[in-house]
RNA sequence: GGUGCUAUCGUCUAGUGGCCUAGGACAACGGCCUCUCACGCCGUAAACCCCGGUUCGAGUCCGGGUAGCACUACCA
């Protein structure tokens, strides 16, 4: 039976959601649109200690940000800071659905599969200190305080005064479970070697993770579960559970995802590699309520959405030939689980920021102005429009990674040099320069208003089309006629307008300053340097 | 310690027994372009973890090592 698609993003509001939950969250997505299925989001807040204000809204709103679609569950409202919760499966939160999960812990205790115990957690403590590699199992359960070995009576009494015990499962021993996974085939694992999972605690009257997720997977009827590596040694008990439950026969495909790697030595991708190697391990800046802390985000290091999809799609999953730039709609019609390779990807940053550069230069020199007016805005007080800055900006965009790169590449067209920098001064500035440009002021000022700001198209030596600017034909002639070198001139020119040697060609830099602004520069440079 | 997963350039990866003299991308390096700095273009260097086996033929299949990682909670 062909069952419709429906695959769940489940994250716990620990804290910021990490990359490599969002590419987790990604993967989902891409699985579910590609077969025109469903994406829930449902909130696994079942340990209650853990709990940090506001993370739920962060993950939906990174979610969001990103452009990964929720059709069922939590999200965000559209064009709205408001969490909405969509469809009939839910509560979509799992400490709203206590009652569900009592249900089907009593059915687990009715059937056998599972039973009450007592054991504190300073007890089991000291069993492990005491018994090396000490595991509540078949094989220690009956040494333990709990219903397999109370009387019944006393069972009751103790429950019925308030004792607080858990409810663990009964893992039969010596069978062989196979999990299969899309990704990595068949996996068997012998059942021995599990514990009796605790999967319910009455103290705050809460399933553990793995009850709760497979009670609502079987409830929300997923078909899929696409999550991350570090599950699949779990993976058996979940299918043990679904078997104890008798769901077998709908439990959903697992498949478990690589890991997302620390991108020096060794090791799995933590949320305090960021701040120690200087790069974001978080879609959004995150304001940590309950430590204090403050991570950094992708969305406030100027990344662009699109290119943090891309790169992450790419992290794991690579499609059949050499492309490597993918829009949204493109991953979801090329992706596919058995592309996703089986060993932990390295995050490598700097490719991260190649891709931003990509989806940079896609942005339309408008769109990237209204992105980079409010860094504009904190830097001068600018009587530019946005087409102006627009203009400055596709002159200068090829040169950065990030929007917030661009202020340093187009600063000098805003604000005069106050300083000249010193290392082009001593290989640019020659002792001849202030008369060259005392001479080339006059040349200039000669050139009418209209004629300051024209170009046309012409061909070089070599046939191709090339922009010339009026100011050329004005200025070569006289420096080919005085024998000044034009490297010489033009850089000493160059310092006057920017201040260094660097910025894009010199005659769109005239043309964006303007007659008045470009001889008055250079007045200001011959005072300062002479 | 136990169990599981994994293993191609520094990094992400292509590779499904002959198309592999191992391809692409990022980063690195060199050159070209040029009034500067960039962009761009061209190029260089750079890898099949080891040992066996199967086969006419192995990066690809099998076994064994080794290494890395994950899990081993009343966390997810």
């Amino acid at each position: 039976m062909d069952r419709r698609v429906r695959v769940r993003f489940a994250p716990s509001p620990t804290g910021a959601l990490h990359i490599g939950g969002v590419r987790t969250a990604l993967y989902n997505y891409l699985f579910a649109r590609q077969h025109g299925g469903d994406m829930l989001l449902r909130i696994e807040d079942t340990d209650s200690t853990r709990f940090v204000p506001g993370a739920e809204e962060y993950i939906l709103e990174a979610l969001d940000w990103l452009g990964i679609g929720i059709d069922e569950g939590l999200r965000m409202k559209k064009g709205a800071k408001e969490i909405e919760a969509v469809g009939s499966h839910g509560p979509y939160r799992q400490s709203e659905r206590r009652e569900i999960y009592h249900t089907y812990v009593k059915q687990l205790l009715d059937s056998g599969h599972a039973y009450i115990a007592f054991d504190t957690p300073e007890e089991l403590e000291a069993k492990r200190t005491e018994i090396p590699n000490f595991q509540y199992d078949a094989r220690t359960r009956m040494q333990m305080r709990n219903s397999l070995t109370m009387p019944a009576e006393e069972v009751k009494r103790l429950v019925d005064g308030g004792e607080k015990y858990v409810v663990r499962f009964k893992v039969e021993p010596n069978e062989d479970v196979h999990v299969h996974d899309l990704i990595r085939g068949e996996v068997v694992i012998n059942s021995n070697i599990l514990d009796d999972k605790v999967l319910y605690k009455s103290a705050d009257d809460l399933p553990t993770y793995h009850l709760a997720n497979i009670v609502d997977d079987h409830l929300m009827e997923i078909s899929h579960v696409i999550r991350g590596e570090e599950w699949l040694p779990s993976a058996p008990l979940h299918v043990l559970l679904y078997r104890a439950f008798g769901w077998e026969n709908t439990m959903p495909q697992f498949a478990h995802l690589p890991l997302l790697l620390k991108p020096d030595g060794n090791g799995k991708l933590s949320k305090r590699d960021g701040d120690r190697l200087g790069f974001p391990v978080f879609p959004l800046e995150f304001h940590n309520e309950k430590d204090g802390t403050v991570s950094s985000g992708y969305r406030e290091s100027g990344y662009l959405p699109e290119a943090v999809i891309n790169f992450l799609a790419l992290l794991g999953w690579h499609g059949s030939g050499d492309k490597e730039l993918y829009t949204m709609d493109e991953l979801i019609q090329e992706f596919s689980l058995d592309r996703v390779s089986k060993a932990g990807a390295k995050f490598d940053y700097e490719k991260g920021k190649w891709f931003n550069h990509q989806y940079l230069l896609q942005k339309s020199d408008e769109e990237l102005a209204e992105l980079f007016m409010p860094i504009l805005e904190t830097k001068v007080e600018s009587r530019k429009t946005i087409a102006e800055v627009a203009k400055v900006i596709g002159l200068t965009k090829d040169r950065v990674n990030f929007v917030n790169e661009l202020w340093e590449q187009v600063n000098y067209f805003f604000v005069a040099p106050t300083e000249y920098d010193e290392k082009s001064l001593a290989k640019r500035w020659k002792e001849d320069s202030p008369r060259h440009m005392q001479e080339l002021i006059a040349v200039l000022e000669n050139v009418s208003e209209e004629d300051w700001h024209k170009n046309y198209e012409t061909t070089d030596d070599k046939g191709n089309a090339v922009i010339r600017w009026h100011l050329d034909d004005v200025v070569m002639p006289w420096i080919a006629e005085h024998e000044y070198g034009v490297g010489i001139v033009m850089n000493a020119f160059r310092i006057c307008l920017v201040g260094a040697a660097r910025g894009v060609h010199i005659w769109a830099i005239t043309d964006v300053l303007g007659k008045e602004e470009t001889l008055a520069r250079v007045r200001a440079a011959l005072r300062a340097l002479n």
